[in-house]
DNA sequence: ATTGATAGTAAAATCAATTTTAAATTAGGA
DNA sequence: TCCTAATTTAAAATTGATTTTACTATCAAT
């Protein structure tokens, strides 16, 4: 079956290529009348514009590229489900790159992709979002980007995020309305975006609830399960130890939950528990994990518009819809138990 | 910068565009000579071919296609990872394609990526692979496709897979060496690739031991953590338990270890479990799962290689490494107890 | 020495769009 | 009515590779 051109839609619409062009790129400067005419021949012929020629004449790749170096599988794939939407949308295409933030040759592969590939654009997400190196290679590359969930979300045209900080406020407050009082708290790798914004909600939920702030109870992890597992264990052996622990992530609070175990302590008549992202791993722990969930296909979208926006010339302005992560109760958190254990 | 075009190449080897063209693409008929200086010439301008050009003019896009509809996540991200490398190595983009294999626009949806993205190849994931109206639209269309884990592969050179039974009976055989004669052993969805083989390999372990099959401890799954747990329920509520339980992926041996734990059934002491597929909830349950992990990625690389080589005319053969899961063994599995429980 | 086959190279046509340039049409004002 | 300016359309050039076609050596066999 041999392909429709856009020739043949000229032809068949009595008029010539460029006009055809102009429709299909929403370009003005066509009467109104000729715009439905061909527009009509296009679908009754169906023609879709070939790629390869579009790049290759107009010079950009109709490719944005997704970046991340992030080892949750779950957060890979939301993110990829969220742009690959948009990209069919707007007749894009998705390139995934996973790299490696740490590496040295971090630039000089994206270098190469961005020769072979030719994308018009990237998506990057934390860490490299916070990678100056990289930002400075790209804006002297003349390389359009947007951030998702960046520490400084200042350049809010560039960059997309939910607030961690309020989310966190309300589980704590959750935690609080269950009756606990001393809340322990285990960071994660700081210098993370969310990472601060979790500490900080968590503080303002205190505050707002007049419990004072115990520095004791802020303990450093790194977002793994072994961090969470030790800094359990250094919480719960404390003389007057927290009833109810909030881990910046599920990893963490798997390891809460193994260091629970072995200490005896019962989660949730003894202590509550409460992780962060609503991986998988929560579903299937025993309690279920009580956690929060992020909108993150829809971030990851919105991150996409954002960034075929800048590419595009001629698009109508879309609605932004807000982004709300969602606390999800489950079995791991309760009322406060009097009993000391 | 302006970009290093095929002509300038041409021109500072004083030969032809066509000549750098053959270079370029492995092609016959040129003298070692000059394929030298132009390799050389290439090398100093580090020219790279315009992918656009390449597609339009050759009229395929340097594309292959991932199809995949899988809950995990970690599945896909591995799978991904692997088609990944051997497209970079080989100059091929990649379109990852989630999709739904029992929604009834599947079909459609792809025709409408095949017209918009022109992919030269796709490869297929489970449960696709066992689609008999995709492949005949595939085949239809002319489009080449490779599987990978098919129920049937008996067409080796159109798909890859590794012998679940293999290692399934190696697992059950670790089991029996602990001292368990009665293994429970959970299916997963019947009709699924994997599926038939892992229970072949449980009995043909069992044959090996002159162990005799015992139908009761057969209980059907269906691949998520509820069916774990109702599986481990009937069996563990029988007269006469099994000591151990092969659970046909990690998410019904989270179910199982679920169940245990609500009937006070110690894991490994009193019951052993062994999970399949070695998703990172197995490294945070608590124990900490035994499993088999599969070589995804090397799958994935060796699909994309086999189909590659359809796709491209002048490629020399690679070698074939040989693909084989390993047994992890870990905390959730130990010695039978003797005492009855 | 002539012929034929093959290896190697060159030039031009092609792919399907966009961009540029030029021309034609329309509208409004004097 | 005529002229200028703004719209709209047409034709031709461009993009950077591949493919086709054609031509020139080179070499062996007759």
């Amino acid at each position: 079956m041999k392909a429709v051109t856009m020739q043949d839609v000229a032809d068949r619409a009595g008029v010539s290529p460029k006009t055809v062009s102009r429709v299909v790129n929403n370009e003005p400067r066509v009467s109104e009348s000729t715009r439905k005419k061909i527009e009509k021949v296009i679908d009754e012929l169906s023609f879709k514009p070939n790629k390869s020629a579009q790049s290759l004449a107009a010079d950009r790749s109709l490719l944005i590229g997704l970046l991340y170096d992030n080892p949750s599988s779950t957060y890979v794939v939301d993110l990829q489900a969220g742009v690959l939407g948009v990209c069919n949308k707007f007749g894009y295409g998705l390139v995934i790159h996973p790299c490696e933030n740490d590496s040295p040759e971090l630039i000089q592969r994206l270098r190469e992709l961005l020769v072979s590939s030719r994308m018009d654009g990237l998506i990057l997400t934390p860490p490299m979002t916070e990678n100056q190196e990289l930002l400075d290679f790209l804006v002297s590359s003349g390389t359009p980007y947007v951030l998702i969930s960046p520490l400084d979300n200042s350049q809010s045209e560039l960059s997309v995020s939910v607030d961690d900080s309020v989310i966190t406020q309300q589980a704590i407050q959750s935690l609080i309305d269950f009756g606990h009082r001393r809340i322990g708290f285990i960071t994660g790798l700081r210098k993370r975006s969310g990472s601060e914004m979790r500490l900080l909600g968590y503080q303002q939920a205190l505050e707002k609830n007049n419990i004072s702030y115990d520095e004791s109870l802020i303990v450093q992890g790194n977002f793994t399960f072994g961090s969470g597992v030790l800094a359990a264990q250094e919480l719960l052996r404390y003389e007057n130890p927290p009833t109810a622990i909030f881990a910046s992530n599920d990893y963490m609070a798997a390891g809460v939950m193994k260091a629970a175990l072995q200490l005896r302590i019962s989660i949730p008549h003894e202590l509550s528990l409460c992780g962060f992202d609503d991986t998988p791993v929560a579903g299937y722990m025993s309690p279920r994990l009580t956690t929060i969930r992020h909108p993150l296909e829809q971030l990851a979208s919105h991150a996409g518009e954002l960034l075929i926006r800048q590419l595009k010339k001629h698009t109508q302005p879309f609605e932004v819809e807000t982004l709300k992560s969602e606390l999800i109760l489950r079995g791991s958190t309760g009322p406060v138990n009097n009993k000391t254990h």
